[in-house]
RNA sequence: GCCCGGGUGGCGAAGUUGGUAGACGCGCAAGACUUAAAAUUUUGUGGCCGCAAGGCCGCGCGGGUUCGAAUCCCGCCCCGGGUACCA
């Protein structure tokens, strides 16, 4: 019988006794240390610490204690980011003032935080509400603002006709209206703060590389932010104006059948007068403007659009008059919000087009190619082209597990030209290769996995000469194959699915047919050029810096990430520190009247003016200060720049003259791991990364990225298996559940549903979480099974047993850690265990159950904390096993094991296997053709009946 | 729609430089203890066939590569996160 422990005695007893020690406080850097900044996403003060909250800071606090335990000096600080939208929607609900409301909540959410017994280095919290904080975010603000990195530009904002006011989109239903009053929600253009977050957009992308990050992270932020390369075009309108289009494929200036203008865009405002068909443009304009982004973009919708009436616009490659459309698939913020729509090359256009029955007209070729399977080494994909010079291109696409061979397997003798030549003369039927050059070799985008250099993909590009002489059976039309027309390039990746349901024994005859279609062109950006005038014939990547060249366009970048707009008409946020003189010019307010307080005279219900508009005392104030006439600005910040610095805060939250100091930066940063959600990937982590760069270009900053490592949790789920909502009633209350079973229980349970840095959904499972309660128990009544001589095999498990959890816990695998400290105490309460193997138990524990292992600690009459103790060391030899069982297989299929010694050749073990009566008789009437022997894993006997 | 993830027993999961699929925990079943129950404890537990030995099938679905695939390649399906004023 197991004694039980009475967690809400020990928990409470051991809380009080770190606070008053000051266990956890971090204090001045000790510089004998090594230092890590683990830094967990700071909480919204919602009023209840939900399970996600135990599972964002109970799990890490593992790894911040084991660190602890190897003398490193880890920062853990925990705040709140407690201005936004919640805490106004509550104060208008129950007519209390934010402020009270949040930082009642706060109050009562740092009892909830206590509760769970972590490490936080509470000596350096903060708040964006404190007005320290907000001090110094405005004080950013301003220096951004001096240095144009803040400015007034335009927005597009959710305007609610009904509220007259800006909505948030989390308030749009989702048939485009308000939830407050139901009106129909309209996109307008309106005077914003902004913050120019592009002119980061090359950092952004280019500095993401060396961090140490998921990779699938980087690709959020990249695509995010979203580069492409291409070039502004300008397109004389009839009416005289010149208008700019941005595309990524001026390559196909020559196809623009027609151009496509934003509905927003200014030009159909400035030239209504020349529209023949006004009515239906407008109509056009509004009912787009009630569209959601998503739903414009939606590729799967029917496209829409109004042809202006009345203005053409001259193509500037071939001077054709082309006409000009409005259309909601174009977007205003994005490039010049306007395109020259070439349908024979885009899939919108071409939709568009075909709706309209506007021209298609085709100015580079098609892909052409085929999967190939051919012996055993080697699988691929060619592609053939020819140019003007009667060279063929051929592409040869591979991707192989065990390693690349251009055109296949080699024979003897051979290179890999004079490979690929015989191949490619056997598998096309044409004999006439005279002459083949490898040109380049593309890597595609993978990252080879160490030690294993061999196995990237490849592409590789070669040019093969044929003899003009033997051409006469090629004859295709460009651009017409079975598959229809070809209205894009198809990337490498997709010729398989292109291609897919052509046979083995159409195979010569489809090549030959790519070569006869290869005439127009190719993909994989080498292209070339049809019906383009004097560009005809040459290869794609060349004709977008000719013709753009040609016609006086400009080469440029343009990024689907858009500047930054911070302002917000809403009360409870950090208040933006500009003041307006008479004349309307915007001045910051300087810092010896920073913070620039949020005034507490303030109505904040909605009534359609900003609720700072309504301070009687924030207009004196500005008057009193800078004089007569002049007036406050009245929006507040998104929420979002409050949270883009409080790490740095963190670090030197006491300095009154400075937001942080560069010593304090040089000290601690960058943030050795950064463990949050996923929900925070792109916006939140993109946003704080540009602030730090905008900082450090005003030489405000040491550091050009804030976080070294981002580690992603799961989601925790309710018991049903649905994300858990009050209306859902599946919420689990983590106050109740410290309650019933101590907060090391929870964590534990938490830290064991899966392996912490994946991003899985795990369901909250009442039995599961028993199973860590009795774990627990068991540990408390372990002192009872201690014996004096080490049993037989303890040191191997404790040492195995050390090595898995120090393993584990470094790559955030507590789920496994805690299994092996799970088998090593089912075995030693069958045996038995010595004092000193308990006492390396509860040090292994400890980070994980730290109120317990505490308690045990002190029961065993040591008389200083677990946690200072230096976490236990293995030894690799005592770690070993002697023998491994590894399987047996015949034709690949598992037959039986064999135990051996780890080092045992392979003449050994296939020995002991015919050996073996069970397998003997299976092997004895047959001819073994194979035998793969891979030490410790398996034995595969390869055999002919 | 677009971008990024995830999918392995009844459940959470382990196992990924391709090498015995299901460690550990939950649940379930049977036994012990108990007047009984709870708690505790022992044993068993992927599915199908078989008394057993053993066999066949199994990692969302369909193909492929390989001596060998949960793992690599191609094509799909379902679920979750983000989508710029929720934080």
């Amino acid at each position: 019988m197991h004694k039980r422990f009475d967690h809400r005695e020990i928990e409470k007893k051991w809380q009080e006794k770190w606070r008053t020690d000051g266990l956890y406080d971090i204090g001045e850097r000790d510089q004998t240390k090594e230092k890590e900044y683990v830094l967990v996403e700071w909480p919204y003060p919602s009023g209840n610490l939900h399970i996600g909250h135990w599972h964002a800071f109970a799990v890490p606090d593992i790894y911040v204690r084991y660190r602890r335990m190897n003398g490193v000096q880890v920062l853990y600080p925990m705040g709140f980011d407690a201005f936004g939208l919640p805490a106004e929607n509550a104060a208008i609900k129950h007519k209390l003032n934010p402020r009270e409301w949040t930082e009642s909540n706060m109050a009562y959410m740092r009892k909830q935080l206590d509760s769970m017994g972590n490490a936080f280095s509470w000596d350096k919290t903060t708040s964006s509400t404190d007005p320290e904080y907000y001090k110094w975010t405005q004080w950013m603000f301003t220096k951004f603002f001096e240095h144009d990195i803040a400015y007034r530009g335009e927005g597009v904002v959710n305007w609610c006709p009904g509220c007259h006011t800006v909505i948030a989109n989390e308030q749009v239903q989702s048939d485009n209206t308000c939830e407050r009053c139901d009106s129909i929600i309209e996109k307008k253009k309106m005077p914003q703060w902004m913050i120019r977050i592009t002119d980061f957009a090359n950092e952004l992308i280019d500095d993401i590389e060396p961090l140490n990050w998921p990779d699938h992270i980087k690709e959020s932020q990249k695509n995010w932010i979203g580069r492409s390369k291409g070039a502004e075009i300008d397109f004389v309108l009839s009416v005289g104006e010149k208008v700019t289009i941005f595309t990524t494929r001026p390559d196909t200036l020559f196809g623009a059948t027609y151009l496509v203008l934003a509905p927003e865009h200014e030009l159909v405002q400035k030239y209504k007068n020349q529209i023949l068909n006004l009515t239906e443009v407008g109509q056009y304009i509004k009912t787009s403007s009630q569209k959601a982004e998503a739903d414009r973009l939606d590729a799967s919708k029917e496209k829409t659009g109004v042809k202006l009436e009345g203005i053409t616009a001259t193509n500037p490659g071939n001077n054709e008059q082309i006409p000009v459309y409005i259309a909601d698939y174009v977007l205003a913020g994005y490039g010049t919000g306007a395109i020259m729509a070439v349908p024979a090359h885009d899939e919108r256009d071409f939709a568009f087009a075909k709706k309209f029955s506007l021209p298609v007209k085709q100015v580079v070729g098609k892909i052409c190619g085929r999967r190939e399977s051919i012996g055993k080494h080697r699988t691929g994909v060619y592609g053939l082209l020819q140019n003007e010079k009667g060279e063929y291109l051929i592409q040869h696409f591979k991707k192989h597990n065990y390693h690349w061979l251009p055109g296949g397997g080699l024979e003897d003798g051979e290179d890999h030209e004079e490979c690929l030549m015989r191949e490619l003369k056997e598998e096309t039927g044409f004999s006439n290769f005279t002459n083949i050059t490898k040109l380049t070799e593309i890597f595609l985008d993978y990252t080879p996995k160490a030690g294993n250099e061999s196995a990237r993909n490849h592409s590789i590009i070669y040019f093969a000469k044929v003899d003009s002489s033997n051409q006469g059976d090629i004859s295709l039309t460009p651009g017409e194959t079975e598959h229809g027309l070809s209205t894009e390039w198809v990337p490498p990746d997709k010729i398989d699915q292109y291609l897919r349901n052509t046979s083995m024994e159409e195979r010569s005859e489809f090549i030959k047919t790519a070569i006869a279609c290869a005439e127009g062109g190719n993909y994989a950006g080498g292209g070339i050029l049809l019906n383009s005038c004097e560009f005809d014939g040459i290869n794609s990547d060349e004709a977008k810096v000719a013709i753009t060249r040609k016609v006086g366009g400009r080469l440029t970048n343009t990024y689907r990430l858009r500047d930054w707009s911070i302002g917000r008409q809403r009360y409870w946020g950090t208040p933006i520190p500009i003041v307006y003189d008479p004349e309307g010019r915007a001045h910051p307010v300087p810092l010896e009247h920073l913070p620039w307080r949020l005034p507490e005279d303030v109505d904040f219900t909605p009534t359609g003016e900003a609720p700072l508009a309504k301070s009687a005392e924030l207009k004196q104030r500005t008057e009193e200060l800078f004089g007569a006439g002049w007036t406050p600005e009245v929006e507040t910040m998104d929420t979002f720049v409050d949270s883009s610095w409080y790490y740095l805060r963190y670090i030197d939250n006491h300095n009154a003259a400075e937001f942080s100091s560069l010593e304090a930066q040089k000290t601690w940063l960058p943030i050795d791991i950064y463990f949050g959600g996923a929900e925070h990937n792109t916006m939140h982590l993109l946003y704080s990364r540009f602030w730090l760069k905008a900082l450090k270009r005003l030489g405000l900053a040491e550091h050009a990225e804030p976080y070294a490592r981002r580690v992603n949790r799961g989601l925790i789920l309710g018991p049903d298996g649905n994300k858990m909502s009050k209306s859902k009633g599946n919420v689990v209350d983590p106050d109740e559940q410290v309650e019933r079973v101590g907060a090391d229980t929870v964590k534990m349970y938490l830290a064991f549903m899966g392996p912490y840095g994946e991003m899985a959904n795990y369901p909250w499972d009442m039995g599961g979480i028993a199973g860590l309660r009795r774990f627990l128990e068991r540990i408390y009544g372990l002192s009872d099974h201690l014996k004096n001589e080490m049993s037989e095999g303890e040191e191997n498990l404790l040492h195995k047993t050390i090595k898995k959890v120090t393993e584990d816990i470094k790559v955030f695998k507590f789920n496994t850690a805690i299994s092996a400290m799970m088998i090593f105490v089912n075995q030693v309460e069958k045996t038995g265990l010595t004092k000193g193997s308990y006492e390396i138990l509860l040090q292994l524990l400890a980070p994980f159950a730290p109120h317990l292992t505490e308690e045990l600690w002190a029961t065993a009459g040591k008389t200083t904390s677990i946690h200072t103790c230096a976490f236990p060391t293995f030894d690799p030899e005592l770690a070993k096993n002697d023998t491994v069982t590894i399987g047996v297989q015949i034709n690949g299929k598992v037959r039986g094991q064999i135990t051996v010694s780890p080092s045992a050749a392979e003449n050994e073990v296939l020995a002991a296997v015919q050996a073996t009566e069970q397998l003997q008789t299976r092997l004895s009437e047959s001819t073994i053709l194979r035998v793969v022997y891979v030490p410790g894993k398996i034995l595969n006997i390869v055999i002919k009946d």
